[in-house]
DNA sequence: AAAAAAC
């Protein structure tokens, strides 16, 4: 079945085509002669299963028709991230460039003078956040009542948020007579709820998680006695797996910030993407990411949900998720539209980490397979400071507090083994041939730096718990480092 | 306990 028994329209059936597509998704099929009647559509399906185009592709057919007038935008669609909102604008400009839909993205972290021009001059499509949205709507620069087609995005992610009383008050200032499309991957009570209180007797269109935790994602698990060694093994990964491209998620946009800095020391192709940056710069990263400017975008949870980036190989949780769900959500930016791709999350013995894993494996029913750390022969290179931190560090002095003896996970008895160094790069025979490194090699580290570290005295106390072998908390205070400054500080409020 | 989102 192809895309043209839907019922769209030549000229967006054209830009389909262009675009590479010739078959549409089940959500599409389903979903888009419903919305092309102008019924109300519920639909239940995760990102990763054709479901923007779902919506995007019969808009543009509907809104042909009509034209925007100054301040009262004709269809609204809500999107809980600014991520989010700017790929859904993307999408209508590739399957609308054969029409003339005047369009305005309504984010955050940008300045409203362009959006309110936009709004002024009239808009068939807004796509908006939440908060950006109503603060337009309060200043009075925007009315919600020439709305035809409301959609709303991630429901539950919207719920996760806090964002539910604002899409309540954004619904309930939309006028009766206009359609509603509503998505969501869960359905929690919460959700029910409004779609009872908005939607007027919906097509359920319900389509089975796309990949995510089945077939094309090969997934494996790491575990690390600590967490310290984490770092260390995943640049194992990067140098041994066929890495073409990669996100490394964390927990912490702390860790996300340190974990981006270590890889970029270490050479690798690498940006961050999280919450605290700059509205431009994340656009910007995630465009370099998409071009293949940048190898490896080590982000927070932002970009766990939603983001469609066709081609990505690998996904690695430098951090074990502690939503179960998030999991799923950040596993499947890989394996998108057919493609396999791997999946590692590297876990320490950790009373967090274990609760976690086993929260995973119990949400999707199967044992992570566990896998050997690979061979990593460039980390054996000599780093300045290396060698010394091997020899006078006991690795228990940097063992995070909650690493006291206790009884570890059944399945692995390993505590008699020698840590860090046994753990990063063991196993030589496990792992056939390393493969081609997609990674350039780290450079050699400038004589400086060596210097410096040699005097430096050893951190004492608990340093960040994240921090690995290489981490230099503190530089440029020459040799003379006063005690007082060594002692660990908190980073974030 | 964190992340995201409004100035």
């Amino acid at each position: 079945m192809g895309f043209d028994l839907l019922g769209l329209s030549e000229p967006t059936l054209t830009a389909v085509t262009d675009a590479g597509y010739s078959e549409p998704t089940p959500i599409q099929a389903q979903a888009i002669p419903q919305v092309l009647m102008g019924r109300d559509v519920l639909g239940i399906a995760q990102t990763g299963t054709g479901k923007t185009a779902s919506f995007t592709l019969p808009m543009i057919d509907i809104l042909a028709h009509g034209r925007a007038r100054a301040r009262m935008p004709r269809s609204l669609i809500l999107e809980p991230t600014r991520e989010l909102a700017a790929q859904v604008a993307e999408n209508f400009e590739k399957y609308g460039k054969n029409h003339k839909l005047s369009m305005a993205l309504l984010i955050g972290g940008v300045n409203f003078a362009d959006q309110e021009k936009a709004l002024d001059r009239g808009v068939d499509v807004l796509i908006a956040t939440p908060g950006r949205l109503l603060d337009h709507f309060e200043r009075g620069k925007l009315l919600l009542t020439g709305i035809e087609i409301l959609v709303v995005d991630e429901a539950d992610r919207m719920l996760d948020m806090g964002f539910i009383p604002d899409v309540e008050k954004i619904c309930e200032r939309i006028p009766r007579q206009h359609q509603t499309l509503f998505f969501s991957a869960t359905m929690p009570p919460v959700i029910q709820r409004l779609t009872k209180q908005f939607l007027n007797d919906p097509k359920k269109i319900e389509v089975s998680r796309p990949s995510s935790s089945s077939t094309n994602i090969s997934q494996h698990l790491i575990e690390v006695p600590m967490v310290k060694q984490k770092r260390r093994v995943l640049r194992a990964l990067l140098r041994t797996e066929d890495v073409k491209n990669g996100i490394i998620f964390c927990n912490r946009k702390t860790s996300v910030k340190e974990t981006y800095e270590s890889l970029k020391r270490h050479g690798f192709s690498v940006g961050q993407l999280h919450g605290d940056m700059a509205q431009s710069e994340r656009l910007e990263i995630l465009r370099q990411f998409k071009e293949n400017e940048i190898k490896l975008l080590c982000a927070s949870d932002v970009a766990a949900r939603g983001l469609d980036i066709a081609d990505v190989s690998h996904v690695f949780n430098l951090d074990v998720p502690s939503h179960a769900e998030d999991y799923v959500h950040r596993i499947g930016r890989t394996g998108r539209a057919g493609r396999t791709g791997s999946a590692f999350t590297i876990a320490a013995k950790t009373r967090d980490d274990d609760k976690y894993v086993s929260a995973i494996e119990k949400m999707t029913g199967l044992a992570l397979p566990r896998t050997d750390v690979p061979d990593d022969k460039a980390d054996d290179e000599p780093l300045p400071g290396k060698s010394r931190a091997r020899s006078e560090k006991p690795e228990a002095a940097d063992a995070p507090s909650e690493e006291k003896p206790r009884a570890s996970r059944s399945r692995r008895p390993r505590k008699d083994e020698a840590p860090a160094e046994k753990a990063a790069a063991p196993k030589a025979e496990t792992k056939a041939e390393p493969k081609a490194e997609p990674q350039p090699r780290p450079q050699p580290q400038p004589e400086k730096r060596a210097e410096k570290k040699v005097d430096k005295p050893a951190p004492r106390g608990r340093r960040r718990r994240d921090d690995d072998d290489d981490f230099e908390p503190v530089v440029g205070m020459g040799d003379h480092m006063p005690a007082f400054l060594m002692t660990p500080v908190k980073l974030s409020k």
